[in-house]
DNA sequence: TCTGGGGTCCTAGGACCC
DNA sequence: TCTGGGGTCCTAGGACCC
């Protein structure tokens, strides 16, 4: 049995509990580089906004309908959904973080009424944190997910689903009458793991209600479309197919890529981003003890836009794994130079690392040159990873990153930011007599 | 004018081997 | 006229997730 703990409208209830002016209007949370919505509080739903719309396209409900925008401010919902996990992990013996927001329980050996004690939990969390969650119960991970979407929506619109299943719903608890009533209200789309082409093709069969999906033939699935969609299928059933991951898993590449604020055209500025993405991904490579085998690179004009178009890639594969911010910021300097064509207006770049492999297991190599000098530029790294995130996210960098600050052209816009209220002294809140 | 970022898994098809 | 069978590895692309 499993549990799904998820914050609702995540991003927009982390502002609302610095801002409680925010309470009941319409919200939402936007990208980097204040693209498109990410995250929209009921009352924007209610106003029509869509996930994933630009803002550009959005932005006169402001002025009509009162619709506040903010820009995504991370470090805030790192750290609330951190105190959001250490409580949601109080409903049973074992915790999966799955998202920023979300995180499945295992739920094996816990005694009593589950839905109490989910709605418990979610007293807590709201109490202490500030954040409102709806759990969602059942016998896999995929009719706990469903469960968690049963419980927002019956909260959310009244008369959906059954009142009592709002805010907290335990699948596992209803009459099969009743399960099945609720699998038949609940559209295919909602289904974890059924996106928008696998929704086509199932009503396209005549498939449209989670329930129809529950009742197919796992092996026909399979044949027709995938071991993937038979495993929702068989989860649909109540058989467990998908396991919790107690660790998370250690990441196979890791990435660091950005819209710019500004279109650019000339190298210099290219150089001055990829060499400050790839010195975030090399951090976050030795954050996990990885070294990569290949960094690649890439640059690519807006597709949105009406102009010469330009995209492209190159992986330069190293001499040997590194996760030396320096070899790492060589090699993609190296790639960028040999992919870049002057004359475009660029709107992304990025920086891929690929190959890792734990840094334990790095292959000895016979040194035909001189003593490794890898020990003291291990220690370097340590060093300059040590300063910042003492005195913050910049201070050491490498000397190709350029200078922060005005002459940037290609730093994201972030214009409607919020403080860092709970990782930065200087952003604390105060509170007035 | 303005359209995010970071991942995973699976499959099909090509290259290559004997 | 007639042109095998079986296997592995790699990559690109599709689909999904939040």
């Amino acid at each position: 049995m499993y549990a799904l703990v998820d914050g609702n409208n995540f991003y927009v209830s982390c502002e609302r509990v610095f801002r409680p002016s925010l309470v009941g209007r319409p919200v939402v949370v936007l990208s980097n580089n204040d693209g498109c919505a990410i995250a929209r509080s009921n009352e924007a739903r209610a106003l029509g906004v869509a996930m994933g719309v630009p803002w550009f396209e959005i932005e006169h409900l402001a002025e009509s309908s009162g619709l506040v925008a903010l820009s995504a401010n991370f470090a805030l919902y790192g750290d609330m959904s951190d105190r959001m996990m250490s409580l949601a992990a109080g409903m049973g013996p074992e915790q999966e973080i799955y998202s920023i927001d979300e995180s499945f329980i295992d739920l094996d050996g816990v005694r009593g009424c589950l839905a109490e004690r989910g709605h418990k939990v979610r007293d807590r969390i709201l109490q202490w944190v500030g954040i409102p969650c709806c759990v969602g119960i059942g016998t896999t991970k995929t009719l706990a997910k469903l469960a968690n979407y049963i419980a927002k929506t019956a909260e959310r619109k009244p008369g959906s689903y059954p009142a009592s299943l709002a805010q907290v719903c335990n699948l596992a608890a209803l009459t099969p009458s009743a399960l099945q009533a609720v699998l038949a209200a609940t559209e295919v789309r909602e289904v974890w793991g059924v996106g928008r082409r696998i929704e086509a093709q199932l009503k396209e069969g005549g498939i449209h209600t989670a329930l129809d999906l529950a009742r197919l033939d796992p092996a026909m699935v399979r044949r027709r479309w995938s071991v993937v969609l038979e495993r929702t299928v068989r989860e649909l059933q109540g058989l467990a197919c998908i396991a919790l991951e107690l660790a998370p898993a250690r990441k196979r590449e890791i990435a660091c890529t950005r819209s710019f604020g500004h279109p650019v055209t000339h190298l210099a500025d290219l150089g001055e981003a990829v060499t400050e993405f790839a010195s975030r991904a090399a951090h976050k490579v030795r954050q996990q003890g990885s070294l990569a085998g290949q960094v690649l690179v890439f640059i690519r004009t807006s597709p949105f836009r009406q102009q010469a178009q330009y995209s492209r890639s190159i992986s330069m594969p190293l001499r040997r794994p590194s996760a030396d911010t320096g070899v790492l910021v060589a090699a993609a300097l190296r790639g960028l130079r040999a992919i870049y064509r002057p004359g475009y207006e660029l709107a992304r770049a990025g920086v891929m690392l690929l190959e890792l492999q734990p840094s334990t297991v790095l292959q000895g190599e016979l040194e035909l040159q001189q003593e490794s000098a890898a020990p003291q530029r291990a220690r370097l790294m340590t060093a300059i990873d040590d300063l910042n995130q003492r005195y913050g996210r910049s201070t050491v960098v490498m000397a190709s990153a350029g200078l922060a600050g005005d002459r940037r052209v290609w730093t994201m816009k972030q214009e409607r930011r919020t403080p860092a209220y709970t990782t930065c002294w200087a952003d604390m809140p105060v509170a007035r007599a």
